[in-house]
DNA sequence: GTGAAAGCGCTAACAC
DNA sequence: GTGTTAGCGCTTTCAC
C-alpha cells in the first residue's frame, strides 16, 4: 500500500492541508514546517495520487492528440512541437490512433466527456461537421492540418490552396505546360484545397484545365504507381506531376523510373509534406514542407489557452515552403 | 455544469447506488428500474466522470506506451497491435515520446506513481538497469523490442541475434564472403545482439571476423551513406552490407548507387525492420521483418494480465522473417 | 432488489 | 501560518 497525504501529515506532525500547501506552493508555509514536510515526503517516498487531485481540481493536465495512424511520419514533428509547448504549460500530450474508424474515434473523444483528458487535438477526423461542432460547444477541441468546412473550430494549418498553387506555379516556371495531379478519392478538405490551388495556377498561366489530368485513388504509394501508369498511357502525357502526398509522389517516381522516364527537369515530380523519405529517395523528391514543429507548438499553446477560458477559434495559417530536390532539377 | 450521478438518481427517483449498478452491470436491478435509470441518463445526457470512478476503483484502464520518437515508422504496427488487444480487455493505449531524454522519460514514468496510468510499455529507454528493476518491483512495466541485460522485466521481442545471423547467412548463401555491417555507436542491446549474430554467421561459415568490417555511427540514413563511403575506400571492399536498420540500409543503397555500384546479387544490402520505405525504394530493399502487430498484441495482453495480478516476466520471443527484395536479387 | 453511508486521496474555503 | 472540514463523483459494503 502506498503512502497517502494522511500518512505524510501524521509523520510530519502537521495537517493534510499543510502538506497540500507545500506540495502545490499554494500558500505560505514556514521554512521549518516545510522542511519537516519534505523530510516526511522523502521518508515515505510519497507521490501524490493524481486521481484524487484531478477529481478535486476538475482537471487532468492531459491533452489527447488523435491521429488516423502513425504510419504517416510527418506527424512526428507536429507531435514533438505539441509536446514541448504543452510541457511548458504543465500539460502532457498523449497520442492515440483512431485508425480512421468511427467507433475508435468516438471512444477516444469520449474521454473528453468522462474527464480523462482536458482537451483533444484532431489531426484528421471521420466525424461529420455537426457532431464536431456540437462537441466543440461543450469541450475543448482543435483541428490540426486537416480543416473542416463550415466549422469555426480552432484549426491550425497551412494554406493548402496556396501551397499547391506555389508548387504548380513552380513547375510552370521551369517550363512545364502539361501537369498531372495525383489526389485521392476521399474528398478530404485539404486535398480539395490542393486541387483548387492546382487549378488556379493553371488558369493564371493560361493553361486550360483538363479533368483527365487529375488521377484520384487511394493514399498509399501503389496509387502513385498507378497514376504514373495512367499518365503514361495518355495521348498528351504530362511532363510533370504534382502529388498531394510524398507517398504518392514516391510511387510516381518509382513507376516512372521503371517506365524509363528520366526524373528531373525534363520529367518533374513534386510531393507534399517533406517526410524524411523524400530526402533519402533516389532521386530525392522536391516537396512542399509544412512547418510541422511550429504547427504543433501553436496548436498546443492555443488549446492550453482555451482550456484556461480563452476562446480562440477559426483558422490559423502558418507558412509553408517549397523544398527543391533532384526530382525537379536539371541534370 | 454537467450532470452527475446524483442528478440522475434524483431524476430517476432511485439511489445513486442503483445508478452505479446499472452503469456497471454490477448487481441485479429490476427491468423497470433499469429502464427508468436509462431514461434519466439519456434525458440528462449523463456521462460518468472517470476521475471519480478511477479514484474509487484505484485504476484508470489506461496503459502508457513510451517511444523514443515517432520518426521510426515501424512502431506504427506495434502500437496498432497493442491498441487492438488492449481494447479487447477494456484498456486504452496512450502513446507519448521520450525523445530519448531522461527528464521526459522520468516525468512520463512518474505517471505510474501518481496513478495516471495503470502500466507502461517501453519501446526503448534511457534509464539504467537499476532504476528499471526498481520501478518494475512496484509498478507494472514491460519492454518491447528493446531488451535490457540483467533484468527480468517482461520483454516481448524477436531474437535479434538469430535474426542477424539469418540475414548474414543468407548473404553468405548467395555467394558473399566479405560482408560489411552498419551498426550504431550507441550500444543498444538489440544492436549488440545483432552484431553477435553477424559474427556467429561469419564464424560458422569459416569467414574470419574483421572488426574493420563493422562501421558504427548514428541512426539516421546519412550514417548509412557514410558507411558506404567508408566501405568503398577499403582495400578489400565488402560485396554485401547488413545494416541494423532500414534507414541505414537506405543510406547505404543511396550512396552505393551514387558511387556506381549495381545493387542486387552482385552488391547486396539487407536492412532491418521492414518499414514501408523499403518496399517503395528503388531498388526495393531486402530486410528482416519483425512481427510488429503480433509483438504489440502480445505485450499488451501480458501487461493487462500482469495488471490483474499475474506475474509474467523475462523474455518472450516471437518469430522474425526475411523479406527478399531487389537489393539482394539477380538482375 | 434497493438504499444509506463510508470513503477513495486530494484541495480549498474558512476559522483561528 | 496552520488546522478543521466539506466535498469533488464515484463504487461498494452492509442492511433491510
Amino acid at each position: 500500500m502506498e503512502a497517502t497525504i494522511k500518512d505524510v501529515a501524521k509523520l510530519a506532525g502537521v495537517s493534510v492541508a499543510t502538506i497540500s500547501r507545500v506540495l502545490n506552493n499554494s500558500a505560505a508555509v514556514s521554512p521549518e514546517t516545510t522542511e519537516k514536510v519534505n523530510e516526511a515526503i522523502k521518508a515515505l517516498n510519497y507521490k501524490p495520487n493524481f486521481l484524487g487531485r484531478n477529481l478535486r481540481k476538475r482537471e487532468t493536465n492531459v491533452i489527447l492528440a488523435l491521429v488516423p495512424s502513425t504510419e504517416q511520419t510527418y506527424y512526428s514533428q507536429i507531435l514533438h512541437g505539441m509536446q514541448i509547448e504543452a510541457l511548458n504549460h504543465g500539460y502532457d500530450i498523449f497520442m492515440s490512433t483512431t485508425n480512421s474508424y468511427r467507433p475508435h474515434e468516438e471512444r477516444l473523444l469520449g474521454m473528453l466527456k468522462n474527464r480523462t483528458v482536458d482537451a483533444a487535438i484532431l489531426m484528421g477526423t471521420v466525424l461529420d461537421d455537426v457532431t464536431l461542432s456540437e462537441l466543440s460547444k461543450n469541450y475543448c477541441i482543435a483541428l490540426c492540418c486537416e480543416p473542416r468546412q463550415g466549422s469555426d473550430v480552432l484549426t491550425v494549418l497551412i494554406d493548402n490552396e496556396k501551397a499547391a498553387y506555389d508548387a504548380v506555379k513552380y513547375l510552370i516556371s521551369i517550363g512545364h505546360r502539361r501537369i498531372g495531379m495525383v489526389s485521392t478519392e476521399v474528398r478530404a478538405p485539404s486535398s480539395v484545397e490542393r486541387e483548387n490551388g492546382y487549378i488556379r495556377a493553371l488558369g493564371e498561366s493560361g493553361i486550360e484545365f483538363d479533368e483527365r489530368y487529375i488521377f484520384r485513388d487511394s493514399y498509399d504509394y501503389t496509387s502513385g504507381m498507378k497514376a504514373a501508369e495512367y499518365f503514361n498511357r495518355m495521348k498528351n502525357r504530362p511532363t510533370a506531376v504534382f502529388a498531394i502526398s510524398d507517398f504518392l509522389a514516391a510511387g510516381v517516381v518509382k513507376k516512372a523510373t521503371e517506365l524509363g522516364f528520366d526524373i528531373g527537369r525534363e520529367f518533374s515530380v513534386i510531393g507534399f509534406d517533406n517526410i524524411s523519405m523524400t530526402e533519402m529517395y533516389t532521386p530525392s523528391i522536391t516537396t512542399v514542407e509544412q512547418p510541422c514543429f511550429e504547427i504543433g507548438k501553436t496548436v498546443a499553446r492555443l488549446v492550453v489557452e482555451n482550456i484556461s477560458g480563452q476562446n480562440h477559434k477559426g483558422r490559423i495559417c502558418l507558412d509553408h515552403r517549397l523544398v527543391f530536390r533532384q526530382s525537379t532539377e536539371k541534370k
